[in-house]
DNA sequence: CCGAGTTCTGTGACCTAGTCACGGAAGTCG
DNA sequence: CGACTTCCGTGACTAGGTCACAGAACTCGG
């Protein structure tokens, strides 16, 4: 649903986007829309063409690859001023991929169809820039998460990942089995992590939810990664 | 070294570019050069600003990621035909990255300026639909060399890497250090899971090579993910 | 050709993580 | 309250990663 009194100024939330030109902003928001997704929606999905490039305005997105053997790794998260480069690969309708997008809460975004996508491209560099830095992020991230993957220890990645997802009062409210898709690993093994985790006292356990009592423990255990 | 008689018609060699109206192509032509380097050249690495998208002419690039433990994955191959997107980052002097790219052979590529490359992508929708399939192309890959790791067998993904690998006698010259690498995994698992398959007799070990006698029993083996 | 040094491979012991099978606890809803 | 579903805990087993070490195979200077 497009949402008329806030369309001016959504483009300061995307940093790239403040310092194109005003004509170009005015194209952009004039050639764009406002969209909304409930929770749950699929914000895109293999074979369904997107005609859009989306910005986030509010919410998270999921884009995770569902495998061949019916499970679902986490690929990584769009936050709100993020943009889900992803789309215009479907745009482009390039081959076939098996990634699809989960709106995660409800969200808003900004809905950039192609030929006004393909106008900025062509006649901005700053916007180019903006969709070029937004590709190589994904990449990048890509290539942590591999790493991460390859090398890292589940309880240190599970830790980091509490620390991530836990809201303002210290509290995940996810069951094992979403955390152990979200780490691409089995329910049971967050079951025993956080079992141990528990019984070191840095969590409290409860029916789909995992209340954080010791961060500075799991912080510890958490950088274990990022100092070496 | 530029190799001024075989300039005039490389671009034939990209497909995408081919389309390419005359008047761009004689620009593209124009506005770059070809340069050849060494078998275990650094073509690009973090914190070295690239100033030129390549299109790889002849050889193969390895890139991978050095983590932060100093070992190596592996993450993809630039074949002859395809474009080492990964450049555009470095031309964008996007954030920190930790990805380099080796030539496994001599190479001979063309280098595309950053001045050219944003002429082109400003001007011509057939170059710019060229560079974002192949960002799409990278991220595909990515995503399912995660859903490899996550969730296929060892043996399955050494079957199949073999089979690619293997010259036209049938013969691969790698090292198990160099094939766990390729897979992300440990040497010991490779000399263990190539002692099985000696043992099933598809494969002969010697010092520094694999040579393949029983091709179809690891295409069978192989053929158990993209099956499935 | 010899011998020292290096690289590559094989192997056993051990640990982490993923898989399978199951049971029981905690919510849901008629 | 009882049937049903979802979520969690656990033991047994397998695959794969780690560590330590030994021997085989190449290299190269003399």
């Amino acid at each position: 649903m497009t949402v008329a009194t806030t369309t001016e100024n959504w483009i300061d939330n995307f940093e790239g986007l403040g310092k194109l030109p005003a004509e170009l902003k005015d194209e952009l928001v004039a050639g764009s829309k406002i969209v909304e997704m409930p929770a749950g929606a699929q914000v895109f999905a293999p074979g369904q063409s997107a005609d859009n490039l989306l910005l986030l305005l509010k919410g998270t997105v999921r884009v995770q690859q569902k495998s061949e053997t019916g499970r679902e790794v986490f690929l990584y998260r769009v936050h709100a001023g993020d943009s889900c480069v992803l789309t215009t690969a479907c745009m482009l309708a390039f081959e076939d991929y098996a990634a699809d997008g989960i709106a995660e809460t409800d969200i808003r975004a900004v809905a950039i169809p192609r030929r006004t996508f393909d106008d900025l491209v062509a006649r901005s560099p700053i916007f180019r820039s903006f969709v070029f830095k937004a590709y190589s992020r994904r990449l990048t991230d890509l290539f942590t998460l591999i790493d991460d993957i390859v090398f890292q220890r589940m309880d240190v990645r599970l830790a980091a990942r509490l620390l991530e997802l836990a809201d303002d009062k210290g509290v995940v409210h996810a069951t094992h089995q979403v955390l152990g898709n979200e780490l691409g690993t089995a329910r049971e093994v967050i079951s025993r992590t956080l079992a141990e985790f528990q019984r070191r006292g840095w969590v409290e356990l409860a029916r789909g939810e995992v209340r954080l009592t010791g961060r500075s423990g799991l912080e510890r255990l958490a950088r274990a990664s990022t100092a070496a």
